[in-house]
DNA sequence: TCAAATCCTTTCAATTATCAAGTCAAACAG
DNA sequence: CTGTTTGACTTGATAATTGAAAGGATTTGA
């Protein structure tokens, strides 16, 4: 379905996807028309599913990150995931997950207190595990 | 540092960071070239750290996602850290992080068997907890 | 062998980015 | 109050890229 091509435009796209498709297509070796066509099929076949940005949270104000495992008793998971749906602006993914929780949350915050204050929030409807990320490596 | 302004354009190039500079000028309300000077600035400050895709992982084969906390008893995790390296093509991230494990290993395979022979070179220098992504919601 | 399909290239008009002035308003010192 | 500086924006001309159309290889299947 993928060829070295495709894989190789998937690659560049991934380290910059604001290159222009001519040279894009200097890169893999072909023309820049040919290139922007295989990036449309990529699209089409929803193999791209978007274009967007790395950006810094610690620059953004946001010094602590987080993963916060859930572990909830009850059979109903409604409240803990509508409060989630309160606090999107801290949440950067919600994962369902086998294993020793229900979910994994992984957060950012700008400060500790901040983080203090959503725990408060959040231990009204679940239990937690707290893991402060120190170090992406 | 930043103001609405910046952060609307943060947003836009969240969304699609192959917009052009024109259009993201018209949405906030700019020229495209004044939309280009600030992209630049907030390049230069490192706020932008750079521009990528997002990829169908499932539509590339890996129907495995996966977290794994990583427990070392020894002091040494050297033989941990040296044996991920030799299999990025599986892991997204690791984290160092306070908490349950010494790591969070952010994970993806193609299948069952691949994670396998993966935990299987994995327990030779670490202990382990997986948890298996089931849904990203 | 022929027709259709796929993938690529070339060409050119339309759009976008870039560069160099130039405008405007706020901040500030004399 | 006045003149200067600075930062952020706009304008306009030029260079570069994109997108669409036409056409050339190559492969596939009837």
């Amino acid at each position: 379905m993928l060829d070295n091509t495709d894989m190789q435009i998937l690659e560049e796209l991934n380290e910059n996807s604001r290159i222009t498709m001519k040279e894009l297509g200097e890169k893999v070796h072909l023309t820049g028309q040919a290139a922007a066509d295989r990036v449309t099929k990529l699209e089409e076949k929803g193999v791209i599913e978007g274009y967007t940005i790395k950006i810094n949270q610690v620059k953004l104000g946001c010094y602590v990150y987080a993963f916060i495992t859930i572990i909830i008793r009850s059979t109903n998971h409604q409240p803990f995931l509508s409060f989630i749906n309160t606090q999107e602006k801290h949440i950067i993914s919600n994962y369902k997950i086998s294993g020793d929780g229900c979910y994994l949350l992984e957060c950012r915050f700008p400060s500790n207190e901040v983080l203090d204050d959503f725990l408060l929030g959040l231990n009204k409807h679940a239990n937690y595990k707290l893991s402060i990320v120190i170090k992406k490596q």
